[in-house]
DNA sequence: TTAAGTGCAAAATCTTTGCAAATGT
DNA sequence: ACATTTGCAAAGATTTTGCACTTAA
């Protein structure tokens, strides 16, 4: 769980953003930040129609990201979810170096914030601002059952 | 430079999965053989067009993941880049535990097989099959310029 | 010969754009 | 009041499906 979650908080994070606080945004935030998991565009899609139009959706998001209110993660099938970012991200840089988990089983994605990650040995020319890892497998739910 | 990359080896390889060899199969594999980088499906299309249909491109790029003939790979903006597989990579296991690169200039996706990869401990009750791991940043030929 | 593969057309999805109405500051 | 944001409609792009024709084995 997010430690961001009253309703409060989350329009404190939009006018930060020098974001307008609207219905259709604080929903989306809602349920971003009631999750430590990415949610899907077209999980979020079902879960707020049709209180939500689905063009909103889409810019909501487009603006969270570039804003550095939200980051993107793909799972293995190539879509993408979404997930609140660290304090520390702006709209010039993200830094969401942890770790992705992506279920085979629930697809749903992790994000395992504690787990260290090592640093990599680029060849000569190369220049990396960031490195994105993503773990597919099992998770700690599907294992059980 | 891939060291599958004459013809004949090609059309073993599409043997060696069970699948005919045919034009846009051969066209598909040489072009992804002669490079380190992954390819995008529409500069595949472009490449190919007009002697391949671009719903030859969709099933052909499908049939090749399914076979692990190929990996899927997404850049920054989740388009869908593909790669030759290593030798270990069958229908039911892939193994491209190598390290990815997406250069912000080029977007060009490169397979750096020779990086060492590091082990990662994951929380209890997670088991992770494989690791994909993908830098951004800049690339040693836009380095350069 | 015949199962697998291809190409075309058309359907189904997904994503973006334009614009008028609504809304937060 | 006024720039932002939203919702609808429609356009555009991407991906899938159906089916008859072709081709590799």
């Amino acid at each position: 769980m997010n430690d961001i979650n009253s309703n409060k908080d989350l329009s404190q994070l939009l006018q930060q953003h020098h974001l307008k606080v609207t219905g259709p945004r604080l929903s989306i935030l809602t349920i971003l930040a009631s999750r430590d998991i990415g949610t899907s565009q077209p999980d979020l899609e079902d879960i707020l129609k049709p209180e939500v139009d689905r063009v909103t959706l889409y810019r909501t998001l487009k603006t969270f990201s570039d804003k550095g209110i939200i980051h993107k993660v793909f799972d293995a099938n190539g879509t993408a979810t979404y997930a609140l970012c660290s304090g520390s991200c702006t709209e010039h840089q993200h830094h969401d170096e942890h770790l992705h988990f992506n279920c085979t089983v629930c697809n749903q994605v992790y994000c395992l914030r504690d787990i260290l990650l090592p640093q990599m040995q680029l060849p000569p020319g190369f220049k990396s601002d960031s490195i994105i890892h993503t773990a597919a497998g099992i998770c700690n739910r599907c294992n059980k059952e």
